[in-house]
DNA sequence: CTAGCTGCAAAGCGTTTGCACGATG
DNA sequence: CATCGTGCAAACGCTTTGCAGCTAG
């Protein structure tokens, strides 16, 4: 019994097959504690199956992202990366100088989120959300 | 009387030289409206001065940011967009449709920041933080 | 005068795309 | 057996870097 069962209905019912290669993909990123980049999916997949192509996963990663399973974001100055979007929403905090993480619940972005979808009816993406600033070691100095 | 007066000594200061592509970079992003990317710099510098190279615009976002005078941010999933770091603080929130752009007082985040402060002494960086979403015209259909 | 800046060109790097072969359903 | 997915290689766009000449202080 694995952990990809609806995952894997929806990705049926939008009419992609399953290939070894993508179920790699899917389970490196279901796997994974928080975000990842391309490169990370694929070092991740390339220990089972050594041949899988950048072009693939991009790939992958692109129809999940179409099919609301995962979220992609710019997080550090860097490239893309990819989150699992799981039940438990909590939000990163990354500090600008340690590149420390720190996750936060969901609650602190309630009030922001309600808030605008108040004033503005404009639905915050709080799948995810970059913040960044400086932890409290950094900011102390 | 120009408004870089502070900012020329600053540059002055961190031993940096004065040359007319630096000063129509800085000008260029100083009174551009929210975030510019480096092409919309170039773009913009080459009215008056047509030869300025992509590599000069980029060194001087670059020694700008590391002065504190701008911030570089990934909104969309395109390229890197700089803001210039003023006294009235806004935020902006971008959808993730039709990737308009709403701009929202400093105080929708301030119950994050002073919870994230109080909790976990994180300091947010509220110069500029990138939220999406959906507007209320695509959250509509 | 001399350290720093510019322009040019080329390289880097992540991401995308065209194409022919192979695999899935 | 008809698609769709893959691997390969090449293209692409943004950003960085090496270098020689120029320029601000």
């Amino acid at each position: 019994m694995s952990c990809e069962e609806t995952t894997i209905d929806i990705l049926k019912d939008t009419g992609h097959r399953l290939t070894p290669q993508r179920l790699l993909i899917l389970s490196a990123i279901r796997h994974a504690e928080g975000h990842v980049t391309a490169a990370q999916i694929q070092d991740e997949v390339r220990e089972t199956y050594p041949y899988v192509d950048v072009s693939t996963v991009y790939r992958n990663l692109n129809a999940l992202r179409e099919n609301g399973l995962i979220t992609e974001a710019h997080i550090g100055s860097g490239d893309s990366e990819y989150e699992w979007i799981g039940q438990d929403r909590h939000h990163h905090i990354v500090c600008k100088n340690c590149e420390s993480i720190l996750q936060v619940d969901d609650s602190y972005l309630n009030s922001l989120s309600d808030s605008v979808m108040k004033d503005y009816g404009f639905m915050v993406d709080i799948e995810h959300l970059p913040i960044t600033g400086l932890c409290k070691d950094c900011n102390d100095k």
